[in-house]
DNA sequence: CATCATTATTAACACGTGTTAATAAGTACC
DNA sequence: GGTACTTATTAACACGTGTTAATAATGATG
C-alpha cells in the first residue's frame, strides 16, 4: 500500500541525468543519440528501482493508447456460444503481444452501435478496432466510414468500403454444395449460420444458389432455413425441415455449431448420417473431427483471419492506407465421414 | 483527420463557466452542489459539442484506469481450444459493461508470470485482474500475495490465500463417480482434464479417489490418465487406456472437451457408449447435449463464475477486503444418454 | 586560437482531466 | 448595515510521461 510509485524522475535522479534523457533511453528514440555510457547508467538505475513506465501517462502524452479493441456486435448470449472466439482471441493475442499492444474487448448493445464505436475511439481508450461479425443493417458502419478511424471488419459488408478481412464465403459455400452434387445428391437442404442481416449468412446462401444453378438444379425456398449461430437453433431448424418431409438427401449447414444441432435432430428422427442424409458443415471447429460421423466441412482459417486483421489494423494505425481494402483468405473443403455418394450404403 | 478534439475547456467556454464546473457536472460530484440551471447549461453545451471525456487523461488524474484485466495462464494454443472462454467472456462483459469498466485481455508467457502480472498493474493499464486457470507451480502467485494488488483467481490454488471463485471440484467429481458406482460399475477409468500442475485436475482426481474409497473400491493407477484440455489429448489417452485391455466398464473424464475425444476413441475401437462403456464428462459445454449419445456431465456455471469473479474484483478495487477469501459455487450432475446401468442393454 | 559543425543534454511546454483550497456571491440573523 | 454562514464558482496544482527548441560540451577545421 505504502509502495511508492517509481517515476522516470526517480530514475533520472539516481542516474544523475534529466528526465528527458531517461525518456530517450527508454524509448530508444533514434532522433537523439545518447552516449553509450549514459545509456548504461540509466538502464542500470531503471533496473535497480524496478521502473515501469506508467502506460496511462504515456498514452496521454503520446496520444497513442497502445491498445486495440475487439468489438463484437452480437448479443452477449451469442458471444457465449461462439465457437470461434477462442481461436480469434488466440490469434489476436499473439500479434498484439508481439507488437507490445494491449487488447480491449467490448460488445455493442444493438442499436447503440455508433455511440459505442465512436466513444471507444474518441475517449482514446484504443487506437483502432476490429469489428467482429458485422451486420448489413448496422448504421454505425456508414458513420465510421466518414471518420478516419482505423477500423478493420472481420467479415465483410457489401457496399461498405471499410477495410476488411474475410474468407471467400460465396466460393466456399459453392464448393461445399458442389461436393454434395458431385456425390449425386439433387435435393439439398440449406441451413444458414445466422439471420440474414449477417453478411456471412447471405453470402453462403449465394454460394448455395450458384452451385445449384450451375448444376441445373432448381432453387426451392422451402428447403432453406436461417439458424441463429447455436446448436439449439440448428436442431429446431432441421426438425422444421424434416417435418415437411421434403425428401432431401443432403444438407448444407453453414456452421458446424449449427450442424451439430442439425445432426442431433436427424438422429433423433431415426434417420442416419450419412446413410440417409449427407451433411456438410462450415467452419471446421476443433470438435468437428471428433463427433460421429466426423463432419465434412469447410475449413475456416480463424486464427489467420485474426492475425491478418490485426496486422492490417496496425498498418492503419501507423497511418498507412493500403490500396486493397478487402483481404480475402482461402478456405478448404475437408472431407470426412458425414457425406457419402447417394444410394451407396456402407 | 482535421477533426479537432473537444475538451472540457471547450464545453466550459460555450457554457460560460470554468472547466472545474464542467468536471463537477460530468462526474456528478456530490461534495459540491451546483445550481440546477448551471448543470442544465453545461449539459446542453456538452451535448451540442458532442463532448466525450478523454479516458486516458481521466485515468491519469484519478489514478484509476477504469479497466480490469482477464489474464490467462495457458499457452495460446490452449486458449484457442478453450470451450469455456466464450461463456467466461460473455459473463465478464456483462458485468463490466454495467459498471462502466473496460475489459483487457492478456495471457502470460510461461515463466514470465510475475513480470506480466506486476507490469500490467503497475503500468496502471488496469485496476485489478482476474487470473484464469491458475497453476500450482506459478511463482507469480506468491509474489502477488505480498502486494496488495486486487486479484481474483478463477479456480483455486490450495495453500494460496488470494481471493478466488471456483466450483466445488472435489465434491463434483465425487458425485460424478458416485453416479457411475450407483449404476453398478466397479472398474472405472479416469482421464483428468489437464496436467497435474493445474489445480482443477488435481482436485477432480481427489474426488474420483474419494468416491472409490467410500465405495470400498481399490484405486488402480493404471486406470488414470492426464489429458491436455483438448479433444485430441482425450482421444489419445483413451486409446492408451483401451490398449491395456483393463476391462473397465465406465470412465470419468474431467472435461467435456476431452470426453469428446475419448468418445471418438471408444467408437473407433468398435465399442459402444453406453452399451460397453458408460461415460461421464465435466463442464457441460453447450455442445454436450447435442452429441450422440448426449453426454452425462457435471454442469459448470461458467457464466456465474465469471460474474462473481468480476463482482468480487470490483469490491477489492473499491478497497473492501471481505472476510471470506474463497467463493465456491455449486455444480449439478446432468444425467443424459452416455451412462447406463451395468449389464442392462437397450 | 577562433570558428563552425556536431553531439549530448536539458528546460519548458503539452496532453486533458480530477481535486483542493481559496474566493466570490448570496442569505439569514441580530 | 454589519456579521456569520452557506452556496456556487474558480484558480492553481497534480498526475507521469513525450517532445521541441534551446543550450552546453565536444571535436574538427582553417
Amino acid at each position: 500500500m505504502a509502495e511508492k510509485r517509481i517515476t522516470s524522475q526517480d530514475v533520472a535522479n539516481l542516474a544523475g541525468v534529466s528526465r528527458t534523457t531517461v525518456s530517450f533511453v527508454v524509448n530508444k528514440n533514434p532522433r537523439f543519440s545518447i552516449r553509450p555510457e549514459t545509456v548504461q547508467k540509466v538502464q542500470e538505475a531503471a533496473r535497480v528501482l524496478g521502473y515501469i513506465p506508467n502506460a496511462t501517462a504515456r498514452a496521454l502524452a503520446s496520444r497513442r493508447a497502445k491498445a486495440v479493441g475487439l468489438v463484437m456486435t452480437r448479443d452477449p448470449r451469442y458471444i457465449a456460444s461462439d465457437p470461434f472466439l477462442p481461436q480469434i482471441l488466440g490469434g489476436l493475442l499473439d500479434v498484439v503481444k508481439q507488437a507490445q499492444l494491449n487488447l480491449l474487448t467490448d460488445w455493442v448493445e444493438p442499436g447503440q452501435q455508433y455511440q459505442t464505436y465512436s466513444s471507444l475511439i474518441r475517449a482514446k481508450h484504443i487506437d483502432g478496432m476490429i469489428l467482429m461479425t458485422p451486420r448489413y443493417d448496422d448504421p454505425g458502419l456508414k458513420a465510421l466510414r466518414e471518420t478516419d478511424i482505423p477500423v478493420v471488419l472481420m467479415g465483410m459488408v457489401p457496399g461498405c468500403d471499410l477495410y476488411s478481412v474475410d474468407v471467400e464465403n460465396v466460393a466456399a459455400a459453392r464448393t461445399a454444395v458442389r461436393h454434395l452434387i458431385s456425390l449425386g445428391h439433387q435435393r439439398i437442404a440449406c441451413i444458414l449460420n445466422g439471420p440474414s442481416p449477417y453478411s456471412s449468412a447471405c453470402q453462403r446462401l449465394q454460394g448455395y444458389q450458384q452451385a445449384l444453378e450451375e448444376a441445373g438444379l432448381a432453387y426451392d425456398e422451402t428447403l432453406v432455413r436461417f439458424a441463429d449461430f447455436d446448436a439449439t437453433s440448428g436442431y429446431s431448424q432441421m426438425r422444421s425441415l424434416l417435418a415437411g418431409r421434403p425428401g432431401f438427401t443432403a444438407a448444407f449447414v453453414a456452421s458446424d455449431n449449427v450442424a451439430l444441432g442439425a445432426l442431433a435432430a436427424i438422429l433423433d428422427t431415426g434417420l442416419k448420417v450419412p446413410d440417409d442424409i449427407s451433411l456438410v458443415g462450415f467452419d471446421d471447429i476443433p470438435m468437428s473431427s471428433y463427433i460421429h460421423p466426423a463432419l465434412t466441412t469447410i475449413h475456416m482459417p480463424a486464427r489467420e483471419i485474426a492475425q491478418q486483421s490485426c496486422h492490417l489494423l496496425m498498418r492503419l494505425i501507423a497511418g498507412e492506407r493500403p490500396e486493397e481494402r478487402a483481404l480475402t483468405l482461402p478456405t478448404e473443403l475437408i472431407t470426412r465421414g458425414s457425406t457419402r455418394e447417394l444410394g451407396r450404403s456402407k
